[in-house]
DNA sequence: ATTATCTATAGATCTATAGATAATGC
DNA sequence: ATTATCTATAGATCTATAGATAATGC
């Protein structure tokens, strides 16, 4: 049986509220999710992380390597989901790359808005430049490659089919807009998501040079 | 005098390289730029900074009262040059609010990609939302204020003169366009600032809803 | 027996202060 | 006398591990 407060295992010391019912590792990411993003990842203490999630510091070490670990495991939730919209966008022969290119942008803006925090300034850390962070940045770097593709797709780029620098240069105004805009968001979050996320798109696309 | 080697007080104890001449306030300065955003503000110690700068740890406390004060210094010298400018933009009714956006983006883009190190990023650092950090938070908001106002006296911007909401989208996103990208340009440092700060300009014409 | 948690702690920091010292200035 | 630096250190952390404990499962 699963009944609540049959588990297995000795109980916890600190019961602050109800039992929430999440696995204690989702507890423990959500709760880094928000320190990391409210105080800081270095200012963050793994006793302060058990401690949100309802348990002691040393249990945190049961179901994490370590602080460095939560920050690998929320950075890839962050990006994968984009990564996933970004390659069904480049599969989808069936639309204009301007289409896809402004659906990709405003898909990104809604999910990395969606969440409660704002992980999207985490990928700044110098701690990401470590051996442990490989696969995000892969990730990261692949998600840009398809807005690079998607840009050069599009009929403005069309001109400069002969020119990698300019279109790495579209790349990277793009790609930085929609990164950069998103932290920047911060400044007034009760805009409507929507709003905030279509007019970005729109800003995306008048920078890779398409007419909307 | 003032010959090198006879500077008043106990000498240093470790003397790498020659005298570099400058005033030890700058040294440690230098020093936190660089550690800062290569380690990151947090993982930086007081220990390091002074090391790199040539002196004990301990000294450093004769010239700032501690690691924030240094952070407050490097982000207040960062937005500073930028407000100035900001500054002379608005005065200068001799030429169009277009072109006097487009000069102070780029303007600010060369400024802030002209310095060795990327202090950018620092600006997102949650120490930044803490009491001695007011006066920069002062700064950039006027900063961002006058692009508002720049945005806002554009052709393009005269039809949603009754509409503050859209004129601060606009605001968020050619401001997040500027300070994002700067971030986004480590991915390719070689690429000849001019040019990058002039398509910046461009693109952020463009997202303000201009044509040129 | 297995599991999830706990308590306790060694070892390794790091900051900020107290007080000493070695120069120049007068 | 003044100044810039030094050495030494108290006090306050924080991480990660060792080993104990209190549940359920069989």
């Amino acid at each position: 049986m699963n009944r609540p407060g049959r588990r297995v295992g000795r109980p916890r010391a600190v019961r602050t509220g109800p039992d929430s019912g999440r696995p204690p590792r989702e507890e423990l990411l959500c709760a880094a999710a928000e320190l990391f993003t409210v105080h800081g990842y270095a200012a963050t203490t793994t006793r302060a992380v058990a401690e949100r999630a309802g348990m002691r510091q040393a249990t945190m070490y049961h179901y994490f390597g370590g602080k460095e670990q939560l920050l690998v495991e929320l950075l890839e939730s962050t990006v994968g989901p984009s990564l996933v919209a970004a390659r069904r966008m480049l599969a989808d022969a069936g639309r204009t790359a301007e289409e896809r290119l402004w659906q990709l942008c405003r898909s990104d803006v809604l999910q990395l808005c969606a969440g409660p925090y704002n992980l999207g300034a985490l990928y700044l850390l110098p701690e990401v430049r470590g051996e442990r962070f490989a696969r995000f940045r892969r990730m990261r770097s692949e998600l840009k490659d398809s807005y690079r593709a998607l840009i050069g797709a599009t009929e403005a780029a069309a001109c400069l089919a002969a020119d990698p620098a300019a279109l790495a240069l579209r790349n990277d105004l793009v790609f930085g807009l929609i990164e950069g805009v998103i932290l920047i968001h911060r400044s007034d979050p009760d805009r409507p998501v929507e709003v905030f996320a279509e007019a970005t798109a729109d800003a995306a696309l008048r920078i890779a040079g398409a007419r909307r």
